[in-house]
DNA sequence: GCCTAAACGATAATGATTCTCAATATAGAT
DNA sequence: ATCTATATTGAGAATCATTATCGTTTAGGC
């Protein structure tokens, strides 16, 4: 149950949560913008307002259930954290994002961390590219 | 010169476009937000609108003499395009950039994209972690 | 030097995100 | 189950980075 997560994060059980953590469990998309995340439930009927929607992301963020990207749109990206480490690719035609995991590349940059006096705690890695889906505009030249 | 620059770029030369590729060249920090780009042109004397640094990086950027990128901040952050691509490790602490290549990592990369469909066109890579310089605060344990 | 399109600087506008605040809901204690 | 202290909410104002507008100035071909 949601209601699990939250308490064990040391956060409420309010509604507006629980609303937004299962709408992140439930879609198919896994990487949304607050403002799509605020429109989805909108849409769905909920009444809920956009500021909760950054506050509860920013507490999920702080409590370790979300990640945040920064890909080159500029604008925030939020994914549900589950399943272990990744990175992406993004279609620059479509936007849709694929995710990877390279043993390689994870060991070399700890390697590279090191070697410039640097305690590694964090990266970011995105793939930027164009996809071969058939939902894909601009495909085929 | 910087003007057979912004000619070959088919760029105007400009007194605001002089000024500013000539502070990008000379800065020692080489990855700058518009804002320190700005104010360090006003810091030292020249006149100049906000609105004009911002079009320059964006005219700089399409001609290929500036990249862009986007770490943890969110703000965005220019450098001057000059010797061959690099990645970027950033102290958490006291914001220091340094920059590396990886052979391994950069090969890496292209047979992900291509086992996913996808046609490379650019990443970003970027390392987050604590450095060891003497300047760094909270260093020391 | 003249002329016209391009560029400039100031400032208004926009888009994303955060803050403020009065109303409401949660969790723990009766 | 009810009460209470406090955290949370939703609406809208405020802020921050960035972009658009517009009247004035300038670069560069003639
Ligand atoms: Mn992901
Ligand atoms: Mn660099
Ligand atoms: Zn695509
Ligand atoms: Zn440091």
């Amino acid at each position: 149950m949601d209601s699990e997560e939250l308490r064990n994060a040391g956060l409420k059980v309010t509604t507006p949560r629980l609303k937004i953590l299962t709408l992140l469990e439930n879609s198919a998309e896994r990487h949304m913008t607050a403002e799509t995340i605020y429109r989805l439930l909108v849409e769905g009927g909920e009444v809920i307002g956009l500021a909760t929607v950054y506050r509860a992301l920013a507490q999920f963020e702080a409590a370790g259930l979300i990640t945040r990207h920064h890909f080159d749109s500029g604008q925030t990206v939020y994914e549900l954290e589950r399943g272990p480490h990744h990175d992406h690719i993004v279609c620059i035609r479509c936007g849709r994002v694929e995710e990877f995991y390279d043993k390689v590349i994870e060991e070399r940059q700890r390697e590279i961390a090191a070697s410039l006096g640097f305690t590694l705690s964090d990266h970011a890695l995105t793939l930027y590219g164009q996809c071969n889906s058939a939902d894909c505009p601009g495909r085929n030249g």
